[in-house]
DNA sequence: AATGAATGAGGGTTCATTCAT
DNA sequence: TATGAATGAACCCTCATTCAT
C-alpha cells in the first residue's frame, strides 16, 4: 500500500492524475472494489479494509463516501442495476421482428451475455443476503425484477395478439423465460468445476423449447439466425 | 436459558427424558437447530452460541461432536440432502406411469413439496455460501445434483425410447426441468412479499409447457388426474 | 498478560483460587478495576482493554458482565453510591448529641472522610461526564443528592425546633454545608500539588462558622471536642 | 456548510465581511466555536470538524492557528480566563463601601453573574480535564485561583483591620466564599431539571450567613442595598 | 491563507473456540 | 460427558491530523 500511495502521488506530481479528478472518480472506484469483494466473498464475510486496499486507498476513506458497510453494499448492487434493462425493453418496443424472432433473437443474446456478466454476481449477492436487506430487496424488485415481469408479459401478449402464439399460461409466468438464467448463473458459481454446462444452450434450448409450445397452430418455426 | 436447563433437568429427573435418550440424540438436536439458525441468518450471521441455545445445549457441547462450525455447517448441509432424493428415484423405476404423467404427477408433486420445505433454504444457503466450502459444494453436487441430472436424462430418454417424447436438446438440458424450482425457492424468499407468485401452478405449467414441446406428434396429451 | 494469565492458573492449580470463586467475584473487581481507570482518565479516555488489564482479564471479559462501556461506567458509579448515606442518616435519627455537636462530630467527621476517600472520584467522574448520561445522573440524584438534601434540611429544622438555632435561610439552601467538601475534592484533584490545602481544617471551619451565624441567641458554643 | 462558505463569499463579494477583517479574527471565531462545543460536550467527545463547523470554516484551518486539540483547548480556557477578574478586584481596592457591603454588593454579583455565564462551563471542563492537562492547570491555578484567593484574603484582612469582622479562620480559608459558585454551577448542570436551584438566593444567604458569623460584636448588620 | 480529501492509528464490540471444573 | 467462564483475534467505525491543491 506503501508503494501504491507512493506511485500515486507520483502520478499526481506528473499531473497526470490530478486531485479534483480523483475525487470525482472515487466513489466509482469504491463501489468497484467493493462490487468485487462482495462478489467473492458475500457480505459478511468481507472486510471493508479488504475492499480499501483493492481500491488501493486507506482504510478510512470508504467510510467518507459510505456512512456504512451496508450503504456500500447498497450502493454496489444499485450501481449494478442501472439501465440496462432499460436497453432490452426499448429494443422489444422499437423492433421489427416478430415476437418468436426477437425471444431467439435479441432477448436470447441478452441473457446470454447477463449469465456472464459481472451483473451476474448480483444476483447470487441478493439472493445470499436479500433477506437481510429489505430495503434493497425491494429496490432491486422494484427496478428490476417487476418491470422485468412486466415487459415479458408484454412481449408474450404481443404474440398473442398477432396470431404467432396460442394463448397458454406462459403469460402468467413469464418467470419461465427466466428461470434457466437464474439456474445458469448458479451452476455457473457453484458446479461449473464439476461439470460443465453450456449455459448458452441451455438458455437457447428453453426458448426453444417454450416458444414450440405455444406457437400458434399453423404457424411456422421463426428460426433464428444461429 | 438457566430456566431450560433447569426444565430439562427436570424432565430428566423425573424419567420423562432419559439421559442415555437424550445423549445419543444430541448430535441431531444440534444439527437441526443449526438448520434453523442458519437458514435463518446465513452462515456468517449465525452464532454458535445461538445454536446451542436453540438446542437446549450449553455453548460448548457443540464442539464435542462438530470441530468447527464449518463442521457443523457441513453437517446441516449432509443432513437435509441425504435420502430424500432416492425416493422419488426410486418411485420413477417402478412406476407403471408413462413418463408425461410421470412428470405431471409424482415428479411435479416432489418439486412442489420441496419449494415449500425447509430443504429449500438450503438452496439459499448453497448458493450463498457454497464457493466458500469447495468440499461441501463437490459433496452436494456428487450426491444431489448429479444424480437429479442423469435420473432426470434417464426419464426423459425413457420417454423417447418409448415413443412419448421427440427426441430434442431437453435430453441434454434436463436443468430445464428444475430450473423453475429455484426460481420458486428464490421468490419466496426474497419477493413473495411485494408480489405472491404461485409456485405450485408455475411449477406445473413449466412441465406442461415442456411436454407439450417435446410430445411425439400424433401423441394426445397425457393429463395428470388434477 | 500472559505472566497474569500463567500466574492464575498457577493458583488455580494450587487450588488457591477456584474457578466458581472467580466467577462470583469477577463483577466486582472488573468494577474496581474500572473505577481506578475512570478515575484516572474520565470516561471516554479510558480504554476498556486498559480495564480488562488491570482486573487482570481478557479483553472480552468484561462484556460478559457488562453490555457496554456505559453500563460499566453506570456500574462503578452504583457501586460507590451504595449505603454510605444510610449510615449517616441513622446516625443522626438516633444520638443523643444536640444538632451542633452532631454537625461537629459525627457530620464534620463523615465529610473530611469522604473528601479522602475514592467516593469523591466518583464525584469528579459524575460532574465531567453526568450530563452525557443522564440516567445516572437521575440515579445519583435520587440515591445521593436528594436524600442527603432532605436529611441536612430535617436535621437544622430539629436545630431550630429545639431552640438551638435560629430561623434562617440555611434551612432553604443545606447544600451550603456540602459546597466546600465539592471544593475540597476538586482542589485535591486540582490545585493540591500548587498550594496545599487543608481539607479537613476547611470543612471544619465552614460548619463552625454556619453555626456561629445561626445559633439562637443565648446559647453556648457547643464546641466539638477538637 | 457548503452554502454558509458561499453565503460568507457572497457577503465578503458585497465588501460586508471584509477578507482581512474576517482573517484577523478567525483565530478567536475557532476559540469561541470550540468553546461552545467543549462545553456542550467535554473534551474527548469534541470532533474538531464541528467546532470547525461552528466557525464556518473548513475542517483544516483550525491547524494553521492549533497546532492540536489540546492547544486549541488551552486557548479556549485561557480566553475565557483573561480579564474578568482584574475587573472585580480593581473594584475591591477602589471601592468606597465597607467590606460587608462589598461582599453583598459587587462581590456578590460577580460570583451570581459568574454561575449563568458560559464561564461556568469552564470549570465543569477544567474539573473534568485538568489533570489530563497540567500545564493548563498551572496556568489556571496562577492566573484565577491563587490571584482570587489572595484577594479574598486581603478582603476579608481589610475587614479585620477596620474593626468590621472578628479575626476568624474564614481569612484561612477563603474558598469558603467561593465553595457555595462551585456547588451551584455543579447542580445547574447536573441537577437543575431534577430540583430547581435558587442559586442567586443560595450564594446570597452563604455571604449573609458568612458575615454574621463573623461580624465584630457591636457591630451591625450592614445589608446590601438590594 | 484556505480547503477538504485522504490517511491510519486506535478503540468498542463480537464471537468462534478453548478449557478448568 | 457437559458446562459456561474465559480468551483473544478480528472487524467496523471514528476522528485527529496531514497534505495536495
Amino acid at each position: 500500500m506503501a508503494e501504491t500511495k507512493t506511485a500515486q502521488r507520483r502520478l499526481a506530481a506528473r499531473g497526470i492524475v490530478k486531485r479534483r479528478e480523483r475525487r470525482d472518480s472515487r466513489p466509482q472506484e469504491i463501489v468497484a472494489a467493493a462490487f468485487e469483494e462482495f462478489a467473492a466473498h458475500g457480505y459478511a464475510a468481507t472486510r471493508l479494509e479488504d475492499v480499501a486496499a483493492r481500491a488501493h486507498v486507506s482504510k478510512g476513506l470508504p467510510y467518507l463516501y459510505f456512512k456504512t458497510k451496508e450503504e456500500l453494499f447498497k450502493a454496489v448492487v444499485r450501481s449494478v442495476i442501472t439501465s440496462h434493462f432499460d436497453v432490452i425493453r426499448e429494443k422489444m418496443e422499437t423492433t421489427d421482428l416478430s415476437v418468436e424472432a426477437f425471444l431467439k433473437g435479441p432477448f436470447l443474446a441478452f441473457i446470454q451475455e447477463l449469465v456472464g456478466s459481472k451483473r451476474a454476481f448480483i444476483a447470487r449477492l441478493l439472493i445470499a443476503e436479500g433477506h437481510k436487506h429489505p430495503e434493497l430487496t425491494a429496490f432491486y424488485y422494484e427496478q428490476v425484477v417487476s418491470r422485468g415481469i412486466e415487459t415479458l408479459t408484454r412481449l408474450i401478449d404481443r404474440g398473442i395478439e398477432r396470431g404467432e402464439f396460442r394463448p397458454t399460461r406462459l403469460r402468467d409466468f413469464p418467470q419461465l423465460l427466466i428461470a434457466p438464467m437464474l439456474t445458469a448463473i448458479i451452476w455457473r458459481g457453484l458446479f461449473e468445476r464439476h461439470h460443465h454446462l453450456d449455459t448458452d444452450a441451455l438458455l437457447a434450448t428453453n426458448i426453444e423449447l417454450l416458444t414450440d409450445a405455444i406457437r400458434a397452430p399453423g404457424r411456422h418455426n421463426q428460426g433464428d439466425a444461429r
